[in-house]
DNA sequence: CCGTTTGTTCGGTTCTACCCGAACAAGCGA
DNA sequence: TCGCTTGTTCGGGTAGAACCGAACAAACGG
């Protein structure tokens, strides 16, 4: 009975994070994938992830690269030597946007920083409305780029705290 | 002469907008008519959008509709009376984050927090897997509901002075 | 009132991402 | 060695998004 709650309430919980995956831009397998493996007790195999979720061979096995290389999951690579994969969830989910913020976002923000102070530095300043609006996107960048960088340097309740306290 | 260097640097400009809006889950086409905007002089009427972005005027016209519903451009309805609609660019793109972060993040967030918030009261605190995890999921919500809350009500050089000026 | 211009809507084509099944590779035990 | 299990890779089917052209609606000028 108590059994059946827990099952009940861990299938909502898995369908939000279905929900979540999608929104973050990832499919709902990955998010299905994850929250089997979240609540596992012990890691899981390719063959078990399929018993568990329903979704074809080759499915988990994509999903969960994609989902080692963000750091979702982990590889436990071997147990008694043999061939046989182990993946488990990464329970800390601020590690995880730690990550995405370094790997993805920095990146991204750095790219663009790079186009727009290139132009910047091409175009003479010759009080153009280009050379305004180009100087005016290099300082949100810039801004950007340093709250990233801050924020993702920090744990999520030194975060919060750093919010909390701060008087403008 | 310095019009072509004018020109060429805005293009370049533009085509990094049109990568970050793929990035950030809009369409390339939603990236470009953004850039044009971003740089014109004077608002521009959908004609003059199709003439210089080169997309049929359906696509136009779908594009910013969403453009505007997101805040990234405005719509000025009249000029003269006209059924003629103008549109012009958000410059203060911190602005459009705060907004996608009240509207959807913060919305998201909600949404799942509920959901694990539901999950966690129907079940005995009977020291269970399930009941930790979704305890710990609970937790991480909370803090980053508050940290985009406050994140959200910040302009970017106040949010930026707040993690630098932070001593953990 | 009629032709023109503007903007929206609708059906279609194309392209991409997700997921599947089947084939293949790699290791294990008998 | 052969059979069995595990994991990856490949080709295809399908659904959805992006974009287009055409048809339509609405407002204006003559």
């Amino acid at each position: 009975m108590t059994e059946d709650a827990r099952a009940a309430a861990r299938e909502r919980v898995i369908e939000s994070m279905e929900q979540s995956a999608e929104v973050y831009g990832l499919s709902r397998s990955a998010g299905r994938i994850y929250g089997v493996l979240y609540f596992a007790a012990r890691p899981r195999s390719i063959p078990e992830l399929v018993e568990e979720t329903g979704y074809a061979k080759s499915t988990v096995s994509n999903v969960t690269r994609t989902l080692t290389r963000i750091g979702l999951i982990h590889r436990r690579s071997s147990e008694g030597g043999g061939r046989r994969v182990r993946f488990e969830a990464e329970p800390e989910i601020w590690f995880v946007l730690q990550d995405v913020f370094r790997q993805y976002v920095q990146r991204e923000l750095q790219a663009t920083l790079r186009d727009v102070q290139r132009a910047e530095d091409r175009l003479p300043n010759d009080g153009s409305r280009e050379r305004e609006r180009i100087r005016r996107l290099t300082e949100t960048y810039e801004n950007l780029q340093e709250i990233v960088q801050l924020a993702s340097s920090y744990s999520a309740s030194e975060l919060r705290e750093a919010l909390e306290s701060y008087e403008p």
